[in-house]
DNA sequence: ATTTTCGAGATTTTT
DNA sequence: TCTCGAAAAT
C-alpha cells in the first residue's frame, strides 16, 4: 500500500485521481514533484498500470532523472522509468521502433549543436563563406524558423527527392538547403527534427499512431507551464484517445517565453478539454512566511495570471534584507559579510546560492570570493556531452556504428596521422565523384599514393576493428578499446590538460554505469541515439562549496540561503525588455524574479549597486519598489535622486497617445507579423498583441505607427490555429 | 585606406 | 569575460 501520510488533502486528491483531465496549479515549493512521483507510484502500485503505459514528460533530463530516483525510491528499484523522459527524448523513442514508416534508417544520427556546426563549417568552407557573413549560431537559428512549416521532412524522407541550392533566393537559404543536403547524406536528425519527424510519422501512419496512442494510457507532464505548442501538440496527440493526462505547472513560473513557452496553454486548459478538474496546491513547503509574503507581494503585480496566493505555516523567521552598496566592490564586501554571518550561525557552503540575471554579471563576485578564499561553482558552463574531448572519443564510436562524415572529420586526425586539410580535400573530391561517405572513400583507396607516409591504414583498421564488434561487444568496452588504439587518450595525456583526461575517465565511469542501468546488453547504436537526446551528469555533489548560477539555471531548486545580486535596472529587468516596452516581457522577467525569492528557504539577500563614475550610474531595479516596503529591511541609504530616476523609467509612458484599434482586432507588425489585441492597456497606453509567429504576447505602444490593421477572417483562423492541433 | 586600440554594453538555455 | 563598433594611429 503506498503511504500516503505527509501529503495534504490537495495532494492526494492530486495523487488518487485516476481517469480524465486534471490540471494541477502547483506554486513553488508546494510539493509538486512528491504529487507527480506519487501519483505515478499510485498508479503503478494501486491501480496496477505497467509503466510502460505511463508516460511521463519533463523539460529536461536533469527533472528526468530526478524523477526516476524518486519513482524508483516509491515502486522499487525494478520499475521500468524509460518513459519518464523528456518530450525529445520521447521522439527518439518513437522513432527508434517505427522510423522505418517513413522509409527512414533504423540507425539514424541525431545531431546536437556541435554537430549541426560541423555540418555548417564545411559548407561554409565549400561555398567560400566566411564567418563574418552570419555565424554558426545565427544559420543554426534560421534552419529553426525554416524547418517551422514541416514542409522539409517530406525531401528528407524520400531518397529520390531533390532540392536545388543554386536556386536559392538568398544566401542564407542556399546554406539553408545545403544544411539539408548534408543532414540528409548521414541520415542525421536534429532535436527539432525528432519533434516533426515523429508528427510526419503519426500523419503517414496513422496505425503507428494508433499504436502509440493505445500504449500510453496515461500521461503525466511535469512544468507545464513552460510547454511549447509544439510540445503540447505531442501531448494532445498522444491523449486523444486514453483521455487521461495530468499537468502540473505554476503559471508563475513561466519563464522561457522566449524560448516557445506559453502561459495560455495551461491557462486554457480547462476550455480545451471542458471535463478538466483543477486542482490548486497553494501551501508552501519550502520557505518562511516572510519570504513568501515577498513573493506574493512582488508578482500581485503581473496582470496576466491565474490569482493565487502562497502561503507557509512554516516557522517564522527574518525579514528578507535588500542591500545597496556604493559600487560594485562594496556589494560584494557585503555579500561576504554576510556569507560569514551565516556561516557562524552553522550555514555550510553548500548552503548558500549566488543568483543573478545574466551570466557575466558573476564576474565580480567572482573576483572577490576567488580574493577572499571563498569556495564557490560556477553552475551551467559548459554541458559535459559537448566537451571537446567527450565529443572526440564519442566520435570513434559513432563512427564505428554509423560510419557519418561528422565524426570522421571530427577524429580523422586526432592524434595526428598526418591527415591533413590536402588530404581530406582529396577524399572530398573522391566522394563527390564516386558517392559515398568519406571513410568508405578512404577505406577504398588507401594504396593511393597520398596516402602513403600516414596514419590512415591504421585508422582503418581500428574503425574495421571496432565495427566488427558493434553489434556484440558492450559500449565500454568498445569505447576503451577505441581510446587506446587511436592513441586518443595518450594524446590528451600529453596535451597536459588534467581536466580534459579527467573527463574521459568520467566518461568511461559514465557508459559503465549507464550500460548496467540498462539491465540487457546494450547494442552501441541504442547506446549512442540515447546519450544523444540528452543525459545527466549526475555530478550532482555534495562538496562544500557556494553555488553561483543563472536564476534560470536554479529553477527548480532550492537553498537555505540565496542572494540575488545585481538587482540594478537594465540588468533585472535587462534593458531590452524595459526598451522594447512589452509588458508581457516585463511580466516574464518579474517571474523570474519570482522564481529567484522562492527558491530561498530561509534567507533572502537581494543585492544592488551604484555605478563608478558619472555616465554609467546605474538605479536599483524597479522591482525592488514593487514589493511592499514593510515585507523587508533595507541596508544602506538610496539616495533620493536615484529612487526618482528609476520610478521615473518604470512609470514609463508620458506621452498620451489615443488607441485606434479595438480589442479583437487583427494587427500586422513589421517584425513580428500577424497578431491579435488580446487587450489594451490604457494606463501604459499600450495593446498587448499575441502574434501568431509564437504566441507570445507583446505590448506595442498606441503611437507606434508601423501597426495597421489587417481583416478579421484572418484573425479566426489564428484562434483556431490554437485550439485545434489537427494532424 | 587600413589596422589597432579602447571602451562600453551584455539576456536567459534545453534538447 | 567577450564582443562589437567607433575613433585613433599608422
Amino acid at each position: 500500500m503506498l503511504n500516503l501520510d505527509g501529503l495534504n488533502e490537495k495532494q492526494i486528491e492530486a495523487v488518487t485521481s485516476i481517469d480524465g483531465y486534471f490540471r494541477v496549479i502547483a506554486g513553488a515549493g508546494s510539493g509538486k514533484t512528491k504529487a507527480l512521483t506519487h501519483r505515478y507510484a499510485y498508479l503503478v502500485g494501486e491501480a496496477g498500470i505497467p509503466p510502460r503505459n505511463i508516460l511521463c514528460v519533463t523539460f529536461t533530463n536533469k527533472a528526468a532523472c530526478e524523477m526516476k530516483k524518486r519513482v524508483k525510491a516509491l515502486v522499487g528499484k525494478d520499475c521500468d522509468t524509460s518513459l519518464i523522459t523528456t518530450y525529445h527524448g520521447f521522439c527518439a523513442r518513437v522513432l527508434r521502433e517505427d522510423i522505418s514508416g517513413l522509409f527512414y534508417p533504423e540507425n539514424f544520427l541525431i545531431l546536437d549543436t556541435p554537430d549541426q556546426k560541423v555540418i555548417l563549417s564545411e559548407i561554409y568552407d565549400r561555398l567560400n563563406i566566411s564567418l563574418d557573413f552570419a555565424s554558426y549560431e545565427d544559420i543554426c537559428l534560421a534552419i529553426d524558423i525554416y524547418k517551422d512549416d514541416q514542409s522539409y521532412v517530406d525531401y528528407l524522407v524520400d531518397p529520390k527527392a531533390e532540392i536545388h541550392p543554386e536556386k536559392a533566393k538568398s544566401l542564407k537559404e542556399k546554406i539553408i538547403l545545403n544544411y539539408l543536403i548534408g543532414q540528409k547524406k548521414i541520415f542525421g536528425l536534429d532535436f527539432n527534427d525528432l519533434m516533426y519527424f515523429t508528427f510526419a510519422l503519426f500523419k503517414k501512419k496513422p496505425e503507428i499512431k494508433q499504436k502509440w496512442q493505445e500504449q500510453i494510457q496515461y500521461i503525466l507532464v511535469d512544468e507545464f507551464q513552460d510547454c511549447s505548442k509544439r510540445e503540447y501538440r505531442l501531448i494532445n496527440i498522444l491523449s486523444e484517445v486514453n483521455k487521461n493526462l495530468f499537468v502540473v505547472g505554476d503559471p508563475d513560473q513561466t519563464i522561457y517565453g522566449w524560448r516557445g513557452a506559453d502561459m495560455k496553454i495551461i491557462m486554457d486548459f480547462d476550455k480545451k478539454y471542458p471535463k478538466t478538474k483543477t486542482i490548486m496546491l497553494n501551501q508552501n513547503y519550502r520557505s518562511t512566511p516572510e519570504i513568501i509574503a515577498t513573493a506574493n507581494s512582488l508578482i500581485a503585480n503581473n496582470k496576466i495570471r491565474i490569482e493565487k496566493e502562497l502561503f507557509s505555516k512554516l516557522e517564522p523567521g527574518v525579514l528578507p534584507e535588500h542591500l545597496h552598496a556604493t559600487d560594485e566592490k562594496s556589494e560584494a564586501e557585503g555579500i561576504i559579510k554576510r556569507i560569514k554571518a551565516l556561516l557562524n550561525e552553522g550555514y555550510r557552503y553548500s548552503d548558500i546560492a549566488i543568483l543573478y540575471r545574466a551570466a557575466y554579471v558573476s564576474r565580480f563576485i567572482e573576483q572577490y570570493f576567488t580574493k577572499e578564499g571563498i569556495p564557490f561553482e560556477i553552475f551551467g558552463s559548459l554541458r559535459f556531452f559537448e566537451r571537446m574531448e567527450i565529443k572526440d572519443a564519442l566520435a570513434f564510436l559513432r563512427l564505428a556504428a554509423f560510419g557519418d562524415d561528422i565524426s570522421f572529420l571530427r577524429i580523422i586526425n586526432k592524434p595526428r596521422r598526418r591527415m591533413g586539410k590536402p588530404k581530406v580535400v582529396y577524399l572530398k573530391e573522391l566522394a563527390a565523384a564516386h558517392g559515398g561517405t568519406l571513410y568508405e572513400n578512404l577505406k577504398n583507396h588507401l594504396g593511393d599514393e597520398i596516402f602513403a607516409n600516414t596514419g590512415a591504414a591504421q585508422f582503418v583498421t581500428l574503425i574495421e576493428e571496432l565495427r566488427a564488434k558493434v553489434d556484440s561487444v558492450n559500449p565500454s568496452v568498445l569505447l576503451q578499446l577505441a581510446l587506446l588504439k587511436s592513441g586518443y587518450e595518450e594524446f590528451i595525456r600529453k596535451d597536459g590538460d588534467m581536466d580534459r583526461l579527467d573527463n574521459i575517465a568520467e566518461l568511461k565511469r559514465t557508459v559503465e554505469v549507464y550500460q548496467e542501468n540498462y539491465g540487457e546488453f546494450l547494442p552501441l547504436k541504442v547506446f549512442l541515439q540515447q546519450i544523444a537526446v540528452g543525459f545527466d551528469n549526475e555530478a550532482d555533489d555534495k562538496r562544500n562549496f557556494i553555488k553561483l548560477m543563472t536564476i534560470h539555471a536554479a529553477k527548480g531548486l532550492e537553498f537555505p540561503a540565496v542572494f540575488v545580486c545585481g538587482m540594478t535596472e537594465g540588468i533585472f529587468p535587462s534593458s531590452r525588455t524595459i526598451e522594447e516596452w512589452f509588458q508581457a516581457g516585463l511580466e516574464e522577467e518579474r517571474r523570474l524574479f519570482y522564481v529567484a525569492i522562492t527558491r530561498a528557504k530561509n534567507k533572502l539577500y537581494l543585492t544592488e549597486s551604484e555605478g563608478i563614475g558619472a555616465n554609467n550610474q546605474k538605479t536599483p531595479s524597479r522591482f525592488l519598489f514593487e514589493i511592499n516596503e514593510n515585507l523587508y529591511t533595507r541596508t544602506g541609504r538610496i539616495p533620493e535622486e536615484l529612487i526618482r530616476k528609476t520610478k521615473k523609467k518604470a512609470g514609463i509612458s508620458n506621452k498620451a497617445e489615443t488607441q485606434t484599434y479595438q480589442v479583437g482586432s487583427s494587427v500586422l507588425h513589421p517584425l513580428f507579423g500577424e497578431g491579435i489585441i488580446e487587450s489594451i492597456d490604457d494606463k501604459y497606453k499600450v495593446y498587448n498583441v499575441r502574434f501568431k509567429k509564437n504566441g507570445a504576447i507583446k505590448s506595442i505602444r498606441f503611437d507606434y505607427v508601423g501597426l495597421s490593421q489587417i481583416n478579421n477572417d484572418t484573425s479566426s483562423r489564428l484562434e483556431e490555429s490554437f485550439l485545434n492541433f489537427n494532424l
